[in-house]
DNA sequence: GTGGTCTAGACCACG
DNA sequence: GTGGTCTAGACCACA
């Protein structure tokens, strides 16, 4: 995995290090990360974004702790065995936060279910391509 | 208006302030609550959700800084003016992020768009309903 | 719970945040830590035993991503209500390393069952009355 | 001494090397190991266990500089006559430690003093007769 | 008052 | 080379 497949976004409210763990988590429950695959030293990925090695790091020790990633001493991280591309109920459950968001914003907001779901389909296409 | 609309998760990531003003801003823009519309007092609402009335003000203070609310002395909070629900293209800015998000997570987990679009669509129709 | 119940040592070779973590989640399973009971303020550890406050807050933060603790915003960490006592075979999971790694230091010591069994009796009196 | 002898687990907690030197040692103060007894290669330790050579090469130099083993030009490194089986009050103290740990452990689990001690006991067993 | 996040820099442990 | 840990200090967000 290359360092700056991970896009990170300083200015955002989520903070960097969760921006991480979150991509790492979805991209390994998607099979995108297959187990043993190795993930870019700390180092790499701090320079490559700018931010501190500490933030990195700490990302990285909490997906180990959750069993995401394994720690190869002294040769880096690797997406754990265990991490397997989740089956499909438990993608979804990863996802589902984000569409009671979406649903329940789109209520308080009045706005048609129909136009909402083609704008979302829209957005699906568009980052499917590139 | 009364105090128990508001969906208040004190455990949420998202801070309490933000979920107060999130939802009455949707709710002003949606048009469900109108211009002239009375807002429950700082009080009420702390107590109906057991969370600090400092931080119900808050809301109310940032509101009002935005111009969705006006304070009318001795009477409280209500709907401003200028507050009227927003024309179409508003409303969807206000959605897009969390649209974005959703479009982001579900390319990094590899899920379906058919069967993202329908789990939305049946949301959005489940709590029409109610 | 008192900032100077927790006992760390800082040149123990397990890392001080580790100390505390495990401290709290066997205290919490054992049931010396009900859940809602609240815990010494990041600063207050920090200062009673001489560390950085962000020490500590990486073991909290690291015990609320477990589930043992949750955040009350802007009043402290509690014990969660889902880390209210484990039941027993869930505790004795927690202290099964132990036991094994005793167990097998012992055969490599050709160490007599008995007498093994008997020092360790007489800590665990010790411990108890004081 | 046979190289599948030594239990190396790479995911551990515990360093590699430091689990073989702490096997190694044990195994000589119990007297497992007697002096002049052989110990297998590095090359072939680390083709057994899937580890890096360098590894093994430092457990055995820490261990020839406690004078656990010596370096024989040409035949490897065999245990130290020095390093005859230690005598009861030493051995008992390369435990102390891993007791004392699964007291206080205990201690904080508040686990039946009785019912450890039977586990212990038939752990001992267990791996007595294999 | 509470905890969260990030930075910069140091030192260590491991392979 | 790898990651781990800790410190010191700053600033922020929240209640």
């Amino acid at each position: 995995m290359d360092a700056y497949l991970l896009s990170i976004q300083p200015t955002s409210a989520e903070p960097i290090y969760r921006q991480i763990t979150g991509q790492i988590r979805r991209l390994a429950a998607g099979g995108q990360l297959r187990p043993g695959d190795a993930l870019p030293s700390v180092r790499e990925v701090a320079a490559a974004h700018a931010i501190n090695p500490m933030t990195v790091s700490r990302a990285y020790s909490q997906l180990e702790a959750e069993g995401v990633l394994v720690r190869l001493r002294g040769k880096g991280m690797v997406v754990a065995e265990a991490a397997a591309a989740d089956p499909s109920p438990r993608r979804w459950a990863l996802i589902d936060p984000a569409l009671d968001a979406v649903a329940r914003q789109a209520r308080e907001l009045e706005l048609p279910a129909d136009e909402l779901l083609a704008r979302l389909a829209q957005r699906l296409q568009q980052e499917d391509s590139p």
